[in-house]
DNA sequence: ATGGAACAGTTGCATTTGCAATGAAAGACC
DNA sequence: GGTCTTTCATTGCAAATGCAACTGTTCCAT
């Protein structure tokens, strides 16, 4: 890997390129242990939306995680097979389904629950807990100036 | 303000969701611009190792972005299509291949780089440029745990 | 030196994903 | 109320991705 490069410039000091790659580093490790159980990591995210924020639609998990919601559809189909989850449609808005966990998943989430804080662990380990709450509200911070971004880009988009 | 919820964890609170939500809501907001290009965010991030690293094997490429490289092989050869890339064998190792970008591909970097570096401004104009270094070397600290963590997996994997 | 293990890249195949079009329901506006 | 627009979910279809198998190359222990 040649590395002798006089760029003042490192792909290091570049944000985006950092956040994706510690990303997809941590999805890594620990896409093994969700394999042990049968699931994606795409799957144990809606695991976890649903278990922080109780049922949610389907753009209301695609706004959280990042995934169409062609592909959810289809996702929770498959989740639904697995018993992990129920699909019903919503009676205050009828468009609109309500995905809910099923003890099954609720029990999913309380087994990997403990692997994933302590793979949160392992890599926070090295900072104070003050560092890591400064951390964790920064990248807040920047997740909101991305959403009001996202928000603004669809506004203008319609205007 | 009293918070009404039981749950004393939120998934704001835990570092892998959050990395992997900013992550894909950056993406979100830039891929428009790489459409205007014709390319995709994996492409783009090939040109930005590329770039930044010079020429690349195809394991290289795969352990900086965290794609396959089953994967990658099929997307170097989209970009050989484009005139982004070369690929052709190293002569000290006939088992790898060189990635090299091209002047279309150095063209294209100099294009959006500028747009990549106004996303990144913006992302992260609420802070001092010593909070940033420290939120970057956070991150840096945590990718190295992560690199350490895969690379003693995979030789466990084998002894 | 040599045979076996590890590694790099490619390809067939199945799965997953996204896009675009569709249908159905809610909201906005007059 | 009635129309027109927006929103939500689903599906057909094409593209992208990953896994596993395979070829060719290098490494390593004997």
């Amino acid at each position: 890997m040649p590395d002798a490069n006089p760029k003042a410039f490192d792909l290091h000091d570049f944000v985006p390129f950092l956040v994706a790659r510690v990303g997809s580093l941590m999805a890594l490790t620990f896409t093994p242990l969700l394999e042990q159980s049968g699931i994606t990591m795409h799957m144990w995210r809606v695991v976890l939306v649903l278990h922080f924020n109780g049922p949610l639609t389907l753009v209301d998990i695609s706004r959280l995680i990042g995934v169409k919601t062609s592909t959810l559809s289809r996702l929770v189909g498959r989740m639904i097979d697995k018993r992990l989850v129920t699909r019903r449609r919503s009676q205050d808005d009828a468009r609109t389904v309500q995905i809910s966990l099923r003890s099954e998943g609720q029990a999913l989430f309380r087994k990997l629950w403990p692997e994933a804080a302590k793979a949160q662990d392992t890599v926070t380990a090295p900072f104070s807990a003050p560092e890591l709450d400064t951390f964790k509200e920064m990248l807040r911070q920047i997740e909101t100036i991305l959403m009001d971004q996202l928000e603004a880009e669809r506004k203008s988009r319609r205007g």
